[in-house]
DNA sequence: CCTTTAGATTGACGTTTGTCAATAAGTATG
DNA sequence: CATACTTATTGACAAACGTCAATCTAAAGG
């Protein structure tokens, strides 16, 4: 596991893929962008995400309350969301801003969408 | 669990959603959404779908043997795919053949892009 | 320094998931 | 019916997951 768990671990999916129609996924593509979704297969971190994205920055102190969740649950969303690459965190003093990655979700929607 | 697996389980999600950045999604809205992210979250379903969705029908017959898994193990992904409402099934005969259901790919689709 | 505060990490737990062998169920054909 | 064939279901098991209490790390302010 990388040292700053802050950044996007994998990124090779960036150059991923055409919609789901046109080929066959090879399991390498498959793989990485299975990652995403499963990032995304989770209530909690959809609620998460929604969050983040309905704000330009989101601070995590916000985030816990109303999600309902325990201050390490929350972290460790918020950890595998950034490891799919959807959300990005900066540390600014005593708080983590989070904000989306829109060329992320993107990646996903073409997918699914032509 | 239904008598039949072929049918769509929860369809409450049709009306499902505004983007991410709309509004935050409410706890149900979550639960549903995050069904059909968590069907595409698994890199054997997503190569099985792309299989499905690059031909108008397949039949499960083909798609043992490129896929690498057995039968059992196909037969359980195309049920996690169906309950999703991603697939229908019919069965004609001897065979079963699935079909993507666009309307359904549409709706995850919306979530993730304007 | 020391204290306080925000967040990450660790460890433990019950639950869910992906997989396959074995078996059952439904369908065509002799 | 009997047999062969295709798909679904069951049961088992290891691996992965979601959760939280407890702990650790890093930053700010006195």
């Amino acid at each position: 596991m990388s040292k700053r768990s802050l950044e996007v671990v994998d990124d090779a999916v960036v150059r991923c893929c055409s919609p789901l129609a046109s080929d066959v996924l090879t399991e390498q593509e498959a793989h990485d962008v299975a990652r995403i979704f499963s990032a995304l297969g989770d209530p909690v971190r959809l609620r998460l995400l929604s969050m983040i994205a309905s704000t330009d920055e989101a601070c995590s102190c916000n985030l816990e309350v109303p999600l309902g969740k325990s201050q390490p649950t929350v972290s460790h969303h918020t950890r595998i969301l950034a490891e799919a690459g959807l959300i990005v965190g900066e540390r600014r003093g005593r708080w983590t801003w989070w904000r989306v990655v829109p060329e992320r979700l993107e990646i996903a929607a073409r997918l699914l969408r032509p």
